[in-house]
DNA sequence: GGTTTTAGTACGTGACACCAATCAAATTAG
DNA sequence: CTAATTTGATTGGTGTCACGTACTAAAACC
């Protein structure tokens, strides 16, 4: 019935607003997770190291910028530093707590997952007008922080 | 530092399209996470009743829609079929295979939860004026679809 | 007929995610 | 200043999901 490569773009009917952000968020987030399986990543992995990339979370405070039970923690951060991507470092002030670290090498990772992460979203945003870009990444910014303001939490995966 | 729930739209700063695109992506994620866990279903559990809404796959097929493994279809589907969501209808063209079905409490389920879903992907757009809502549902189904061009697949979980 | 694909399942592994329980350290009460 | 509570983190148990490999049976090929 649907023929694959064939006609180029033909005037495809929208898809509605839920169902086009519902499969948009399909696709960005399969991206994600193709590049992040490249260097052995999963997608939380990967989150994980771009929210360490600016700060220096305890425990607790990670598995809330990731929406986890304080349970699932442990056992992401017992995996990345059994790779040598992240530390526990035990802190200072209070001694039942850890601050969470990004090594250089987890480092060095997430930066090259995000590269090609950024490349991939740049490619599929192609078919754009640099002008409906512009608008497409004012949008996005404005859903989401609203809705980050709504729940009183900062979120941002790779702020500047 | 940061306030909750205090100053309405301060002129945000631009995450930029990766970045952007990234989050909002989570968000819808979650939020469809958080609604289909209501009802005690995973995303990808959701996913595969919104494609049997209007579809009769084969366990290849329907592999192949989800972007999955034959052998991860068979327990989605065992898991399915066991809280009578879905049915396993031999083929009668070939003795080997099974056509999916979704059942009419699977198909009550997965409108529940479409609907609700929709409710929250609007709430979580209503910042934006009507006029880059429409663009946006544009944008979408264009990126969505010029990728599914690509990859020489169908989607769409919700067609119509 | 015999070989090779193909559809689906079975099994083992590992990442996640949650809940409940636990423990030590910190905080709050009284 | 003890006593009770809360809090940060880990452990253990359960369930989903995803994969690769191996296997069976039916098709398709030659």
């Amino acid at each position: 019935m649907t023929s694959p490569h064939d006609t180029p773009p033909p005037p495809t009917e929208d898809l509605g607003l839920v169902d086009g952000l519902a499969q948009l968020s399909f696709l960005v987030q399969s991206a994600l997770a193709e590049i992040a399986g490249q260097y052995d990543l999963s997608v939380v992995q990967t989150r994980m190291l771009g929210i360490l990339r600016d700060r220096e979370p305890t425990m607790n405070q990670l598995g809330h910028h990731l929406g986890l039970d304080k349970s699932s923690i442990t056992g992401l951060v017992d995996r990345a530093q059994r790779r040598g991507l992240v530390t526990r470092t035990p802190s200072t002030v209070d001694r039942r707590s850890f601050q969470v670290s990004i090594t250089d090498a987890g480092r060095q990772l997430v930066e090259q997952v995000a590269a090609q992460f950024a490349e991939r979203i740049e490619r599929c945003v192609e078919p754009l007008p640099a002008t409906d870009r512009k608008r497409l990444s004012r949008m996005a910014t404005r859903i989401v922080t609203a809705d980050a303001h709504d729940h009183g939490i900062d979120l941002r995966t790779d702020p500047r």
